[in-house]
DNA sequence: TTGAAAGCGCTAACAC
DNA sequence: GTGTTAGCGCTTTCAA
């Protein structure tokens, strides 16, 4: 049925690992053997079974990533610029979903390692599943995952700079009471952009009220939700940070519902700059995040995990900061703008 | 320092393969020793190689995805059901993305055979991708595949039904001259989708032009094309039949430029219902397709086939069609509506 | 009930 | 240059 070496070696008759030094490029075969070997396989339609080579080299061309969800266009996007990275590298990929779920992402972490994958890519939601991840035996690259003295490396956009660049935009909007709809507490990115939110307040020497900031879920609904409690507690509130552009989205909706217009009454920014976010109905502000790029520094900096340790070098975990950028649109200071 | 069933049966002092029957909960061992052995291998933080476990039982609890992209959020959601149920499943998943390339399809197919998947979930894109599917080892199942005698099963939407589906919503608004913006030429599900439309003109005594057929690619960018070329080379056009949603958002966003308000003066009518149809900003009319429903049947199915192929049961393919359904908002004959 | 041994398909060290 | 052999971690058949 499946055609092995032993099947193009008896043809040939030939020994097995003869056909494997061919079939490999490795030296001890003949030119003419090898042209021979090489000629038959092709043939016979040979396929090497990479599980077997894998058990012997220890090696499986294989890698693991890990992702809370990816109907939010950011993953969805970073998911694909992983995907296509690895594929260059001649590597497959195992994709597990979490969908925000700690005990998913655990039981994913487990699973992963038992396909002895050769390093893995996470966006790992639990400090939990952090310290699990710190145990592989592989090496581990992380998106936003930066917090304390991470032991594998970690690459993000740097939030704290995004929220910075956030503030300083809405202040210079003039909105003054600008409410924080953020995602889950123990999302480290969340953290940070507040972060840098609060840091140009106080450069502006500015107060902001902590009972502007509400936190939920990375979801269109969780934004509705937001919005809807926030404007009923604080319905002097001029503005919105949100989350991320799926969380924007939400407020958005809740505001059309409201007959507030975005951008003229009322300033909404979100983060990521998701492919939707430009569409002329919507026409967010937000803060982008490269997101391609980040997928390909992720994965070739696994690569090199992958390869120091091959030829036994010692990987020291990195820290890479990439750049944020503000994407001004319709919904903040519009009437300055147009 | 990985553990293997060696450690704990030297620890022991038993036979590895006495080690292995009591993990697999095989006949054959007291349950005295099992019990030892179960508590032992957990102690000693024991994970079971499924590569080498693979290897001897031909079984390696894993199946490949192939797609298109992942970034139209239909894909997206069908893969997150796939994965969803195959995790249910005990299985993991390889993701191989193609970008709608031919021959970066065939490439994964060659890829995902190699690692020895069980089966294999296919949107795929080409004829050869279809027969190079066709003369898989391993049960195939499609999404929307079905043409000539498929020798592999396949599920999809009834993209007849939802064609004729929309040309009948299309025809009681009123509209008379609708431009048909579609994908690719081999998109198979984009021709049932016409036949359907044009099925219900001529049950309507109405005649449609050749011209008015406009072929692209399913992302926003071929829709925003594709819309300004048909408005230019036919001005009194007064409706859009897109071939999905993403095509249809590129529509809206050039009727937008153009200040035409969609719903009024010019219908507009997608496919899929994707989440972001429904924001306030847009709301589509669109024909959904039952997308979680799609990925869990696709890979129940695909389980059956596979578990047939274990027992040596026969597997016969089987083409499995989906209701689509239609969701009327704001984008076709608003003047009735609201 | 347990142990011994073969073998899954392959690589690599060692002979010849 | 080629053949022989061991072994990766595991399951399974056959003896004991």
């Amino acid at each position: 049925m499946k055609v092995t070496i032993k099947d193009i070696a008896h043809k040939l008759d030939l020994n097995f690992s003869s056909v494997s030094r061919a079939l490999n490029n490795k030296p001890g075969v003949s030119e003419e053997t090898r042209k021979l070997v090489v000629e038959t396989a092709k043939e016979m339609g040979y396929r090497p079974n990479v599980i077997a080579r894998g058990l012997v080299s220890n090696v499986t061309k294989t890698i693991g990533i890990l992702m809370p969800d990816i109907i939010n266009p950011l993953f969805g996007e970073i998911t694909t610029a992983i995907i296509e990275t690895a594929n260059e590298n001649d590597y497959d990929v195992f994709l597990c979903i979490s969908n925000w779920n700690n005990e998913k992402e655990i039981d994913n972490i487990h699973a992963i390692q038992q396909k002895q994958v050769d390093g893995i890519i996470a966006k790992s939601v639990s400090d939990e599943s952090g310290l699990l991840l710190e145990q592989a035996s592989v090496p581990v690259v992380g998106y936003e995952t930066w917090m304390k003295n991470n032991k594998f490396s970690s690459v993000s956009t740097d939030n704290e700079k995004g929220g910075h660049i956030a503030a300083e935009h809405l202040i210079s909007c003039g909105y003054r009471k600008t409410g924080i709809l953020h995602g889950p507490i123990n999302s480290s990115a969340g953290l940070h952009r507040r972060n840098g939110f609060y840091k140009a307040y106080k450069e502006h020497s500015l107060k902001h009220d902590k009972s502007l900031l509400y936190l939920g879920d990375y979801n269109i609904k969780s934004g509705y939700a937001l919005a809807k409690k926030l404007l009923k507690e604080h319905p002097d509130c001029d503005s919105v940070l949100a989350g991320n552009d799926v969380i924007a989205l939400g407020v958005l909706q809740y505001l059309e519902e409201q007959g507030i217009k975005p951008g003229e009454e009322f300033g909404v920014i979100g983060f990521d700059n998701i492919s939707f976010s430009h569409l002329p109905q919507i026409q967010l502000t937000t803060v982008k995040q490269p997101k391609y790029s980040i997928g390909r520094i992720i994965t070739k900096l696994l690569f090199d995990e992958i390869k120091n340790k091959q030829e036994g070098i010692q990987n020291f975990p990195q820290r890479i900061l990439l750049e944020p950028e503000l994407i001004v649109r319709k919904t903040t200071c519009n009437q300055i703008q147009s």
